[in-house]
DNA sequence: AGGGTAACCAAACGATCGTTTGTTTGTGAA
DNA sequence: TTCACAAACAAACGATCGTTTGGTTACCCT
């Protein structure tokens, strides 16, 4: 990828994919114009082009910056020696954390990326595809160690685990009540409950009962 | 609602608001000009006010035709004589089958109503808030109804209904395996089967482990 | 046969699009 | 003091943007 060398290099730069991330988040990538992003910056919009090559290429540089980030802690959840459950729980939060902690980056790199070019796009498929194949790794791993159901359908799991956390972005509000932290957990629990073979359910069972009203 | 009128009237119209829908989804709102929308149509830009007032309020016939589906199926599904997992796996199903059966008004509604001004879009807000309204319903119902868990997060459970619903436009192809219905039936199993109290869970136990497929 | 009308064309409007070119400024190193 | 260099300006490029205007078909109703 040529733009790594440049990236390095130039600290404005990074500056200009920063604003670019805000505001593509914020119009959409055809919804914002050169001359928004160098207004947002103070200087006019051929300015730009003395730190890059075109708009597609800022495009790109914060799409990937989405991915690569969302991929590394992935890749750790993965990594973890711990039960699948801890694992799903891991891969999740990360995932949520992630996406709040750079909103505009992962809004971008969510709703944004199939306006890149064929080869640009394919670059950032294959990243979703292999984050798509961690979550369904750590699934599989659950079933075959007896800690989740054996019928479980490991496609249909992995997309709720990604459509919970993918669409925080469309919901969330940095002055709402629950952290990012808090949001993976809750949703995590929901979705292990049901894919946990029955020896394996949390012990407290009796003091549940009595709770039922009806 | 000014263009209820027009829209009776006029059938080219509906061809405009079906085209306009599906370049929308394609190339997004600001993606599409209306130069695409009249070659797809073989006609000129121009000859396109003969139908419309302007560029947004196309956008907002596609997403407010969007919203309409959504909504009648869930008031459908809500107002269901039936258990609250009924009702449930009826939302679901009928949104994502919904989803599927307008794919690219669907997409439209759940990706470019933003760019609407502000007050199409507020319209278009206080339609998702109902709709956000009857799924919450529908849980607070079965935990009343102790169907399901006291403790159950009635906000981050209908989050994650709606997630999984509203991300499927994400992923879905049309040459898949999987009926737009079973998508929605495995999907409310994954999630109810977490919801559920101890006693409703549901008897096969001991057939169910024997069925080591996938 | 004539009037109405829906549909569209042809041409143009000013504004804005992404991008290029040549020049000027400020700053630090030699 | 000079040189180098990064950063930004000033101005323009052709293309395209959404929209308007006035005229031209073709068909239905009576």
């Amino acid at each position: 990828m040529a733009q790594t060398a440049e990236r390095i290099l130039s600290s404005r730069r990074a500056e200009l994919v920063a604003a670019a991330a805000r505001l593509f988040s914020e119009r959409g990538y055809h919804g914002t114009s050169m001359k928004h992003l160098a207004d947002s910056l103070g200087m006019l919009k051929g300015s730009l082009y003395a730190h890059i090559g075109s708009k597609e290429e800022l495009l790109y540089d914060v799409v990937d910056e989405g991915a690569e980030r969302f991929l590394t802690r992935a890749h750790a959840a993965a990594a973890m020696e711990s039960s699948a459950s801890a694992r799903l729980e891991a891969f999740l939060v990360g995932h949520i954390e992630t996406a709040i902690e750079h909103l505009d980056a992962a809004t971008v790199f969510l709703n944004e990326w199939r306006y890149l070019s064929d080869d640009l796009r394919a670059d950032v498929q294959t990243k979703r595809d292999i984050y798509e194949g961690l979550v369904r790794g750590i699934v599989t791993d659950g079933i075959s160690s007896g800690e989740f159901r054996a019928d479980a359908d490991v496609a249909m799991t992995a997309r709720l685990v990604l459509s919970a956390g993918n669409w925080v972005y469309a919901w969330y509000r940095p002055d709402g009540s629950l952290s990012s932290t808090e949001i993976g957990h809750r949703y995590t629990e929901l979705i292990v409950r049901g894919l946990r073979t029955e020896q394996t359910n949390p012990p407290a069972r009796a003091g549940v009962e009595t709770e039922v009203a009806n």
